[in-house]
DNA sequence: GTCTATACGATGATAGAC
DNA sequence: GTCTATCATCGTATAGAC
């Protein structure tokens, strides 16, 4: 009647309810009790409450990141095939259409979405750290890339664009459930498809755009 | 030896020590043992942690938003003295440039751009609704100037362009303190005057992209 | 109106028996 | 590995002194 292992339950549940009501407001009590384990199970497997969290993001973080790799290891082949620099869109788009496309494809997305914001806006949170350890790799892969399709511009200069270009991104994520504010006339809903291509439109602009 | 009053201390207190801290990892009593105040004054002039945490915010934001209000009337006055639309440069730059600049002048800034990262990242939380109240006005009349500079642009496209705007300046509030990822050859350090121009140029050439 | 002292229920964490 | 019992600490509420 309870096939999975505590481990598995334990994250499970976890993910749902930091999610849901947030992870100050989820106690312990609440998760083992949806787990159907005992209260000491977290502290016996993960050690602490925030080493939960650290759990349930890095199971989802890490499944992102693998694809997001795979594509930029695609765009890579085909500028090297083709022996020129890479295209500036395509890198883009690899790094951006695996975040955005996870609504559709993912179950729990926006749980996932809303816990890396949570993770990200405290302070001393070793959350963050992970969160780091785990996105540093890429974002560092994505910069050189993007010098390379832009040679023209200063490695300073597309740092700081790079910058503005991933607040966009993590700003759409954010918000993405929730309709922020709305101007008569407005209306919040659109296709993913659309917004990828919008935002891409934006950033390719931002970055490209003369001194 | 201890002359201002009560509520005055306590707002000191807790906005260095949420900022510094974390909202959740600093107790009430952590607060009122630094203001030299009892514990219940808390909930005497504030009724809760949280409603606490909106008087600090409501402090910060309040004058914040008055500059940035005072300085789109100053483009909407030369706008209609020269009876054209509003410059779309000095549209943003009134709403960028009063943030990145309150490092320079404001004492605590970091501490304000920290506690609303925190606070807009909680789920329920009831302080994001407290800031969206405070910035709702600010946004829509950012929109609708931002529409009548470009007017052969749809309303729709330009909605969505200025969330990304709204993400890559909320991004760069939040990451100034902590250095992010440093790629070799970079360095984070940069003069608020060049960081606002990188900031506009970036921006006016993702609204002002072709579709 | 303000401030103080004190108490209550719930939380995260831990120790030790099984 | 799992459980029960227990701890210090948390946010909150209230009764009563100035």
């Amino acid at each position: 009647m309870r096939p999975p292992d505590t481990k598995q339950r334990l994250l499970d549940a976890a993910e749902q309810l930091f999610a849901l009501r947030g992870f100050h407001a989820t106690s312990l009590r609440a998760i083992t009790q949806a787990a159907e384990v005992n209260l000491a199970a977290v502290n016996y497997h993960f050690g602490s409450k925030e080493a939960l969290l650290d759990a349930v993001m890095a199971r989802s973080l890490g499944p992102l990141n693998q694809v997001r790799s795979g594509r930029l290891d695609e765009v890579e082949r085909d500028a090297a095939a083709e022996n020129r620099a890479p295209d500036l869109r395509a890198l883009w788009r690899a790094f951006v259409e695996p975040t955005l496309s996870m609504r559709r494809h993912e179950t729990g997305a926006e749980h996932f979405l809303s816990l890396v914001g949570q993770a990200l806006a405290q302070p001393h949170g070793a959350v963050m750290e992970v969160f780091m350890r785990q996105m540093t790799p890429m974002f560092l892969r994505l910069f050189e890339l993007t010098c390379l399709a832009l040679p023209e511009m200063p490695r300073q200069l597309l740092f700081w664009r790079m910058h503005f270009a991933v607040g966009s991104l993590s700003h759409l994520m954010r918000c993405n459930d929730q309709s922020p504010v709305l101007p008569a006339g407005i209306t919040a809903e659109i296709d993913v498809d659309t917004l990828t291509d919008m935002l891409l439109d934006y950033t390719l602009a931002g970055l490209e755009a003369p001194r």
